[in-house]
Parts: C-alpha cells; sequence; structure tokens
DNA sequence: GCAATAATCTCGCTGAGCGAGATAATGCCA
DNA sequence: TGGCATTATCTCGCTCAGCGAGATTATTGC
C-alpha cells in the first residue's frame, strides 16, 4: 500500500514539472505532452503527422491544428510536406526544442540515474522487475 | 537510463486512466485532481476548505469556486460553514464520490499490491527504498 | 477525367480558468 | 463599543484551448 501512495506522488510531481516547464515557456500542458511525442518518435525515427500527434493526444483534427500552429509560432516545430504522399505533412521538431526539454528535464533525468548507481546489480533487477510489472498492470487496467 | 523511460511510461498511464475516469463520469482532468485532493484530505483528517483546494490545484479564487460548484452540482462534495471561523467554508466529501473512486482505482491498487507480493521482504525493501529516493529526487527538482 | 477517399485546415461555439473587485466574518486597538 | 485592517470566499467579464461540422487539397481506382 505505501509503494501505491509512493507511486501516485510521484506521478503528481512529475507532473507538476511539466507544469512549471510548460509556464516558464509560454506552453501549455498539451503542447509539454505534444513536444514528448514529437521528441520520442523523432528519437525511434518514427515519422510524425498531425494525425497521428493527435491521435496520441487525444484531440480531434481542429485542436492538433492549433497545437501545430503554437509550437511552429514559438519555433519548437517545423511543417513539411511529404515529398511522397502530398496530402500528409511532417512534423520535424528543432534543435532548441531538443535542446530546451535536455535542459529542463536532463538535471532529473542525472539524478535518478544517480539514485540507480546506489543499488547493486541485483537490486537494479529488482527494481527493473518491478516497474516492469507495475508498467503491464497499469497498462492493462 | 530505462527505469527513466519505465518510470515516465507509468506516469503517462495513470495520467490517461485519471482522464477516462474523469470522461466516464462527466468530471474535468481537473476535477479529478479536486477529489484526490480531498480523499486525501479526509484520509488524513485535514480540514479541506476552497482555499487550501485552490492552493494545491494551482487555481485562483474564481476558478476554485468553480471546481467546488462542478462537484457540489454531481454531489460528489458539499459545503459546510465552519462554526468555529464562520469566514470558513469546510469541504466534505460525500459517500458516493469515495465508492466512484474505489470502484475505479481499486482493480489498479489491488494489482499493484499483487505484484508487490511476488516479491521477497528484503526486495520489498530494496523497491520502496528506490521510489521514496526517485520521491524526493523529483520533489527536489 | 471523375467520383471516392484520405489528410489537414477553417469557422463558430462552449466552457475552464484568470484578473479585478465585491461581500462577509473576524481580530485588534483606541 | 465602534471603526479599520485582515482573511476567506464569491461574482463578473474576459481570454483562449478544444470541440463539431464542414471546407480544402492531394491521391487512388475505375
Amino acid at each position: 500500500m505505501r509503494v501505491v501512495h509512493l507511486l501516485r506522488a510521484i506521478t503528481v510531481e512529475l507532473d507538476r514539472m511539466g507544469e512549471r516547464f510548460a509556464a516558464g515557456h509560454a506552453l501549455h500542458p498539451t503542447d509539454v505532452r505534444a513536444l514528448i511525442c514529437l521528441l520520442d518518435a523523432d528519437r525511434t525515427g518514427t515519422p510524425a503527422t498531425p494525425g497521428t500527434l493527435g491521435a496520441q493526444l487525444g484531440l480531434n483534427s481542429a485542436g492538433t491544428t492549433a497545437v501545430v500552429d503554437r509550437l511552429e509560432r514559438l519555433g519548437h516545430v517545423r511543417r513539411e510536406r511529404d515529398t511522397r504522399d502530398r496530402r500528409r505533412v511532417l512534423l520535424k521538431v528543432e534543435e532548441n526544442a531538443i535542446a530546451l526539454g535536455w535542459g529542463f528535464f536532463g538535471p532529473l533525468i542525472r539524478e535518478i540515474v544517480t539514485v540507480m548507481d546506489r543499488f547493486d546489480a541485483a537490486e537494479q533487477a529488482t527494481i527493473e522487475r518491478f516497474l516492469g510489472d507495475v508498467h503491464e498492470a497499469v497498462t492493462r487496467s
């Protein structure tokens, strides 16, 4: 029961961080979530379009257009026509957005890595197994 | 680095659950967060007022009034004048809201407890220590 | 070529949350 | 006791994110 509260507390704090990041860069929470989706897609090499982004964010096409407009106006994202299927628009994350994200979340990531380093190999394996199980449980629910 | 992604994935999924819960009960995400705050306060015996709630949610007084109005209209919360300091309004969670929360999040909580049971005492201690350290790191950032 | 289909964008509207200020109960001091 | 500052909450008018419906542009199949 204690771990449930800890997990929830961590979730709440991570959300708060996201909000602070948003407030500090003239972004809305949805814009931050959109940037995270786009950075993930960039990292895995998956092409991102307004359609895929809107689906991931649970927005309709009008809202998606608005999000992309805001991000483009701030110079975080660029629209590019797909040369193969000229109906599609590809979303490219600009360098400055990547730098922005790392500047804000980098310190936290480094801290978590430091926390992990204080555990030995067997303990790290236990933690990963636990988080994996929880993730599966949460995804299933 | 893997645990960072797992933690983030868990956070995302928990947020999604909150949104599904909201959508399924004619609530807005903010309303769900408010209910969680009020249930926490109820559990720990802390008196809850629009002032404290607004502070926890990061809303101003106008927005707070609107949240409480919505929750009251749906019968999840009741306003009560504090008899000692008659300027204050105490927020009481109705039974049906408590039942609603447990009905939705109960299964997940039980699943996480089940996951925990598969670890021995030493492993459970490791997991709790890890989550505690992460929580501290996240809170500090 | 001309429907049918698909991806994205435009328009008008609803409602959450904000800033400013009103209202009401309390505490303090002469 | 009366008047003034303080604290807690609510009201009003406004802005803007996101929604539904439909327009626009590109592609595919006949």
